[in-house]
DNA sequence: CGAGGGTTTGAAGTGCATCAAATAGTGTGG
DNA sequence: CCACACTATTTGATGCACTTCAAACCCTCG
């Protein structure tokens, strides 16, 4: 048992510089959750203990606004690992954070990874890269909101879930609500579904409730990239 | 010369835990650079040596899309600096740097840096913090574009060139082209002259030219911070 | 079957973009 | 110091994308 989580841990990109002790005593005071949709973990400016890592499952990073709105900061998928930024950040959790599909996660105490990466500079560094992609994909979702209209801001949605060297046809299944779906894009559920049928027009695309047939990714591609900084599978893998 | 220079880097948040030896080094290492408005500094991409801060004026980071718009990634001014995150990213540039308003600026080795970084786990504590509230930044940016309209936003950006403890009238001067503040908010030159002229009359505001006069920021902050997700003085000084 | 959420569709409104043109402001050379 | 050229900014008119409100539809699940 403790050894398959050992196995699990030291398997992470941010961990694989670490020792096997490392792992071992984040093995020990891991604690393994399986999450309902809808459960909050915890909440923007909660005090925070631990850190997460997202065995399956989606979960919803957010703050909400004065005037009761939710800002989505991410929805993020398995292999991804959050909460951990309160180190830098007082131990005040910056986002909530709530499940929006049934999720496994392995919650691990921050205070261990402090001090790890106080003593160890090759995860610091590892932690450094970690932090410099996230900022990169924040501001390539600025540029999206900038410059990108609705159905290309789907499209953009739909590569990413789409593996990087698939070519030709493709179907995907919408990992979670389309109205969660729109909020992460920045618009509403109406303009979402006039959306998707426009998309559904320019490319060729067969809709069926949640699940999407592309018939040629490359259509899809230049349609929803010809406004981005950057070519093609420019999104990269985080773990 | 070179102890005035050392002086400088050592006030540095980022180099605070870091030895004299260190602030030597990098400052015989030092260049100090005057450049003017329209000077590219670097470009997207590009072999990234050094790494630089701005002791006054202003630098616009930035891509290009495949279409030729620009994606403003920020404008920073003096005690930013810049440069540094392409340590993480292969030694590439991610963006490109152009001064808008002329600027002093000390440029450095990344490989100073980097090992630095590499050897002195208080400099990556630092650097990670500093990240770390650049995140921050950058996902309240995009909160902005979502919740906020024309006039809000560019109240937003009038806030944080208002020293926050600053009450009842205060006068500010743009501190770059209209046009630029503009693009750097996400809208069109005609829509931010517009979007002023209704801040003009939602709060008490004289405009001359390039020079403001706001008779009472608490009516600015009223309206500008409604939609927000975290009360007034929400903006932290970087350095 | 009926209740309730998620999703779609329609109609109308709003905010911002776009295009075109006027105006103000700035720096230049005479 | 003025006239000119050039850029930055403003203003007006129009169009489009997205939002909003309302209602229908669909699907799932008790």
């Amino acid at each position: 048992m403790t050894n398959k989580l050992v196995n699990t841990i030291q398997q992470f990109k941010l961990f694989k510089h670490c020792s096997g002790s490392f792992h071992q005593s984040l093995a020990s005071q891991a604690r393994i959750l399986d999450l309902q949709k809808g459960k909050l973990l915890f909440i923007h400016e909660s005090e925070a203990e631990r850190f997460y890592i997202i065995l399956n499952g989606w979960v919803k990073l957010f703050r909400e606004t004065l005037d009761g709105a939710q800002a989505i900061i991410d929805i993020l998928p398995a292999n991804h690992i959050f909460g951990e930024t309160a180190i830098f950040q007082d131990n005040k959790h910056s986002y909530s954070a709530e499940i929006v599909e049934q999720a496994n996660i392995i919650s691990l105490p921050l205070d261990l990874l402090k001090s790890e990466i106080e003593s160890n500079p090759k995860l610091a560094i590892s932690m450094m890269s970690s932090m410099a992609q996230c900022r990169r994909h924040q501001s390539q979702e600025l540029e999206n909101r900038t410059f990108k209209n609705a159905p290309q801001r789907i499209g953009c949605f739909l590569l990413r879930l789409i593996d990087p060297d698939q070519s030709g046809s493709v179907s995907i299944h919408l990992p979670y609500d389309k109205t969660l779906v729109a909020s992460r894009l920045g618009m509403q559920p109406e303009t979402f579904s006039r959306a998707l049928n426009q998309l559904k027009k320019q490319i060729n695309m067969n809709v069926n409730g949640s699940t999407l047939k592309i018939n040629n990714v490359t259509d899809l591609i230049n349609y929803t990239c010809s406004s981005c900084s950057s070519e093609f599978p420019c999104h990269e893998l985080r773990s």
